[in-house]
DNA sequence: TACTATACGGAACGTAGGTTCCGTTTGTCA
DNA sequence: TGACAAACGGAACCTACGTTCCGTATAGTA
């Protein structure tokens, strides 16, 4: 691949992400490659298409995610601790994640198709992490993977609304996690 | 206001609030004209804009949602039991309204402007039935009225998905009003 | 430096869908 | 029942946006 393309594909991806977070899919094509310094042509060759562009996106960072996921698994002594950790480090680098998936399901975009292993990957990192929780009796055994991230989902899309407080991410958080403990173990 | 207009806007109303529900906000006006059984020209005499229609909807819905509050705040004895209640209320009635409310911003129209009062008399309905249940000391002191609508809208947004199993509504429910509890209480 | 494949830019295209306009129909009232 | 205002239907309009195409520029190579 040409330097010129390498340089031109990161600045595209930067863009379109930077642009989707903060604005929704509803921004163009166009500006999207005017803020990129690319014409449209340059956005079409990398991405074939806006779908596949928000998969590229999707893809980075939820693979980041499970990589933290599968560190978490690896490294942490406490399950009930690295699970919270984990909802927290969602709740960091989901937010735009998060409402970005939402907005493409939203818009009829089919990103299952586009990247179909990606949701559950990504279930089945934060399922081994909620399964050790369960094992060690910090969490509730009938929660589920696909509803923690509904929660987290949840928290993120408050967080990333312009017109919210600071603080309403770690809140939610807080009653999130409280909800999850064993009725019984308090 | 003349007979025929009377019928045909509640045709349009019922049609519309159909097929946002079921197909999201992608479905075409003429669709929805046609599926009301009037033309184009009625639906844009009635709402003047896709938008105004939407905010129609959602101010019916969130109106009735509101009157259930201020009955249970009138009615309900244990403040606890009905904080729950009217959450589960919320999440049957409300999964329709979410999913629609989520897909406007989304889109980029701004029902806020369209009806802007509407969320504040919700949050303020539902911040009443939360103090009482706070006065009493049963739910933690912290909680906004708007973290309560963010988690009850993921229940909902998960409930109306049509691949999630029926039960994660009452689940995730079911997780969130522990996690609202008093911590010391329990 | 000359050559070539690769990549670029952006004008042009096609389409989808929101909105407007106006001739026709219909309810209402005397 | 006749007149009139109110409402209707749907063709036509217009804008916005995703996508394609092709002439031009440029990185890589001998």
């Amino acid at each position: 691949m040409r330097a010129d393309a390498v340089r031109n594909r990161a600045r595209i991806l930067e863009a379109a992400n930077e642009a989707f977070a903060a604005e929704g899919l509803g921004v163009p094509i166009d500006v999207i490659a005017q803020r990129a310094g690319v014409g449209v042509g340059t956005m079409y060759r990398h991405f074939p298409t806006k779908e596949a562009l928000g998969a590229a996106i999707l893809t980075t960072k939820v693979e980041a995610l499970i990589a933290e996921a599968d560190r978490l698994v690896a490294e942490a002594d406490d399950p009930g601790a690295a699970l919270e950790e984990y909802l927290a480090a969602i709740l960091t680098e989901g937010t735009a994640c998060s409402a970005l998936a939402g907005a493409f399901s939203e818009a009829g975009y089919d990103l299952k198709s586009a990247a179909p292993n990606l949701e559950p990957q990504m279930t089945a990192a934060l399922g081994r992490l909620l399964e050790r929780a369960q094992e060690a009796g910090v969490v509730r055994p009938e929660v589920r993977p696909t509803d923690l991230l509904a929660l987290i989902g949840a928290a993120c899309m408050v967080t990333g609304r312009p017109d919210r407080d600071a603080e309403a991410g770690p809140r939610l958080l807080a009653v999130v996690t409280a909800g999850l403990r064993s009725p019984a173990g308090g």
